[in-house]
DNA sequence: TGATCTAAGTTACCCGCGTTACTAAGGGGT
DNA sequence: ACCCCTTAGTAACGCGGGTAACTTAGATCA
């Protein structure tokens, strides 16, 4: 007895420590017969009677199994990682938050490795190589990789040793599956909207053309337009930096170019920040939202689109949903099924609020 | 030899299951003296030969420690657990990051179970307690309980069977020791900077005026008044809903209520979502910032704070600092030290902009 | 009446590793 | 030649729990 609770050293009541061992002591049996119930094993046979006795025991000593010590026995971990830049930078969270809770449902956990990776490829490969290295060391049974921003990305070595799946990002070297947003039909519905209401004149303000969301979006403005039977007119597209200074700037430049007549009476901005800029750019005009011109963002950042005046519509990035369906692949993957597409896309919805 | 490899089931190569026996074959040594040398303990004496042929057995392999099992053995696990609620909204993640951060320097592992708490106590109680339970049964050594928002909270039972630290908000119940932000020095260092730029007649735009947070700014911005020998015009104070909408119309009543002589020539919002109304406000009245008027918020979001025209000058809360903060109390307190106070404050610091 | 079968458990081994004895070989002192 | 002390390791036990193989008592069957 006095072997199980170790000695208390401060006031602090310490009493780890209570083992299935100690259950079956409590119960009179077995400390198989412990594990069979706890397991409930149909095929073992134990008396109803003999049950209720164990679990009235594991009741009474509050007994709490050890998750490491059935990983060690039972050769399976229960858990996930995921080694992300994310826990960084707050803008997509919501990846984390949809992994973990369908971890949760699975019955798994996921372990959060954070990672500097940071834009520039290659710096601090360091780190992020021995988040996932501490990662396997836990034994997990397979691993996510998220990226705040959608890009190609490489993935350590060692990331290979394990079922591993992208979230937001795609594999630059291989063929890992990853789950992507749908930039394109993202494109497409804003504009579709757009349209709808009566607009024709679609002023676009682009991000770095060279990235897979600027590539993706303009792609599904051309789509939605030509379904229309019009063209993207390219004096109206004007990029500029991925901030509220850009957008404002770009938007300006826009509103400036056109006699009143031929301006443009919607803007589409590919991301919410540079919508904010572009508001500025609007009131200060003297024109109104969505009055004079109707505005779409892109990414749905609740902070920026909820709260500005008119609330901003704007597309959806769909984190929480990727985080979920890649939690899902992986979960296929370790049980061995086949995943039947390597690239899965994951619809970016129209959020309608009141700036068109 | 075989018995070590899985039959490798679909084309992946799944060769796991490298242990320090194999190891210990493969250098022609004792499992002991493997483990001796990982753990490079001093007191045993292996030869500086022996020492290297071990390590190349363990690069030539590929070995890789089972985490769970070393945690079984010694009965330590390297990891703490924090349950919290910030996963669902993204408003304090860098508590996540600084006590992620933190933990990875003391080499220790942070298990993330999320709580949709809420703010209405006692909802939901019942997935807390599962987290708490979870985390429990990963034999973590200590916990650390995080609130997006700061305020008291009811903490699970089970929580108090390990050392227990709380983050951005308190124990109600017992004392159990927490981490919180100094809100009212924040109110005051907000408030002299806005006396240093010769304002004197000052408009403050309140939260719910019976949260931690509203008491202690409010009572940092009279330490300042009092310390320039002014007090607080308690018509000065409007309060409003948490938001953008709130701070429009909190920051309206003030603006319209006087003459443009009489009129507050700076506006302190409590937090950074009214400060954005407020901006609205102002501009609405042909007013510049800072010419005019001059704002300050709290709470420093960046989304907002850094992408308003002007940029905002706000008051920061110490997100990271504060997880940072809590890790190492916990270290302290597993460790056996005791702690000095019971509950810390952490500086809010005031990050200049060009809003005032 | 003895053989066979089933229900209800139990014994014993293993997972991968930390750790405390213990051994074995060499060296020095007297 | 004998004893003791290092140095360099090794054997063996235990951590908490999964699980295959075995036991034992009663029930069924021929």
């Amino acid at each position: 007895m006095a072997k199980t609770t170790s000695p208390d050293k401060a006031g602090t009541t310490r009493q780890r420590g209570v083992t299935m061992n100690d259950v079956a002591k409590h119960a009179g049996v077995s400390r198989t017969a412990v594990s069979f119930v706890l397991n409930n094993r149909e095929d073992a046979s134990i008396s109803e009677e003999t049950r209720t006795r164990i679990a009235d025991a594991v009741q009474a000593l509050g007994y709490r199994p050890n998750a490491g010590a059935r990983a060690l026995a039972s050769q399976r971990s229960d858990w996930y990682g995921i080694v992300t830049e994310i826990v960084t930078a707050p803008f997509a969270v919501d990846i984390i938050k949809g992994a973990q809770d369908q971890a949760w449902i699975d019955r798994r956990f996921l372990l959060i490795a954070p990672s500097d990776q940071g834009d520039t490829a290659g710096t601090n490969q360091g780190m992020e190589d021995a988040a996932v290295e501490k990662l396997l060391e836990q034994r997990v049974e397979g691993l996510l990789y998220a990226a705040t921003h959608h890009r190609g990305v490489h993935v350590p070595r060692s990331a290979h040793e394990v079922p591993t799946v992208l979230v937001n990002c795609f594999d630059l070297d291989g063929k890992l599956p990853s789950i992507v947003p749908d930039e394109r039909t993202g494109g497409r519905v804003a504009v579709e909207r757009l349209l709808r209401a009566g607009h024709t004149k679609i002023g676009v303000i682009n991000l770095d053309p060279r990235i897979p969301a600027a590539v993706g979006r303009l792609q599904g403005v051309r789509d939605a337009l030509a379904a229309a039977g019009l063209e993207l007119d390219p004096a109206l597209v004007v990029a500029g930096y991925a901030t509220a200074d850009g957008g404002y700037d770009a938007a300006c430049q826009i509103l400036d170019r056109y006699t009143v007549k031929d301006r443009p009476t919607a803007l589409f901005c590919l991301n919410d920040r540079m919508a904010m800029g572009a508001y500025d750019a609007i009131k200060e005009r003297g024109l109104t939202i969505p009055g004079d011109i109707a505005v779409i963002g892109f990414d749905n950042q609740e902070l920026i689109a909820a709260y500005l005046r008119p609330k901003l519509t704007t597309v959806a990035l769909p984190f929480e949903k990727m985080g979920a369906l890649g939690v899902q692949t992986l979960a296929a993957l370790t049980a061995g099924q086949p995943i039947t597409a390597n690239q899965q896309l994951v619809d970016c919805p129209l959020l309608e609020r009141s700036s068109v």
